[in-house]
DNA sequence: ACTATTTCTAGACTTTGTCTAAAGTTGTTG
DNA sequence: CAACAACTTTAGACAAAGTCTAGAAATAGT
């Protein structure tokens, strides 16, 4: 492994345990994919990619693992396609485009988009997030 | 059946001719369920509602016409849950809390939330729509 | 009525994701 | 550093939403 790869990880690690979790050897495996940059990728990606070489991470520890992140806030669970959930890598608020021909999840420019204040929310609840998807489709 | 019941179902008809659809039996008995007021229904709520007295639809035609119904713009989809999809049929231009603990979906009123000006799209590509969730969660 | 087209159906199948029970790790504490 | 508790991982069974198939039924047009 290289210097900079090593060096890489030592960041992951670091940023796991800043979120309070436990940097077991599989869940270095998957933040260091996810981590390198800024990206959108399903469960299933996820699982292809980090056994590539060879099986070294389950099925129910990719899951349980994505899970836990966007529970610690170290990704985003975005909901557009309803067969599965996209894992945001991008953690600032931002919304996104969704092109529903290509299944492809791209980032809008947070600059380039704006909600005035938000409604009142119903009795005794609080809100959790906003999400904004812009549905596209490849023009014909 | 009252006469009531039998002039909302001729409306029911009306509304699929106008929008190109065969008034089937099944297409009319689900498209009465959904029309009765905006609601918002899964798949697997209208197939129980739908069969309440006795098995009239199957279920292979209940995801097909609600299919249909999405495409002709007789309802809308919202995907908001991972587990399923909603289909509302309150085809306004309008947004939806959704309540995660409670799996609760609700129309936000048009009027209290607003866009500023879409950023542009992706080349090559045309907008299809745009949704809007804010996720809420009941207060503790 | 006869034929072509559309629609509906049961049930097998696929896919995403969850659960379980056992085995493996890790961390703590004396 | 041994013993123990708590946590994590795993294979594979399972669950639920939704799709597909091939035949039966309804419908439409002549």
């Amino acid at each position: 492994m290289s210097s900079e790869n090593h060096q890489f990880r030592s960041q992951v690690i670091e940023r796991l345990k800043a979120a309070g979790v436990t940097p077991t050897q599989q869940r270095v495996e998957i933040a260091a994919i996810l981590f390198v940059r800024d990206q959108h990728m399903s469960a299933d990606q996820v699982l292809a990619v980090v056994n590539q070489a060879s099986p070294r991470v389950s099925k129910a520890t990719v899951y349980n693992t994505l899970g836990l992140f966007a529970e610690k806030g170290l990704v985003r669970e975005v909901i557009v396609d309803p067969t599965k959930v996209f894992y945001d890598s991008n953690t600032s608020d931002h919304h996104h485009f969704y092109n529903a021909d290509t299944g492809h999840l791209m980032d809008i420019d947070p600059a380039t988009i704006k909600i005035e204040d938000l409604p009142t929310l119903p009795d005794g609840t609080v809100a959790e997030g906003v999400d904004v998807i812009i549905r596209i489709r490849d023009a014909h």
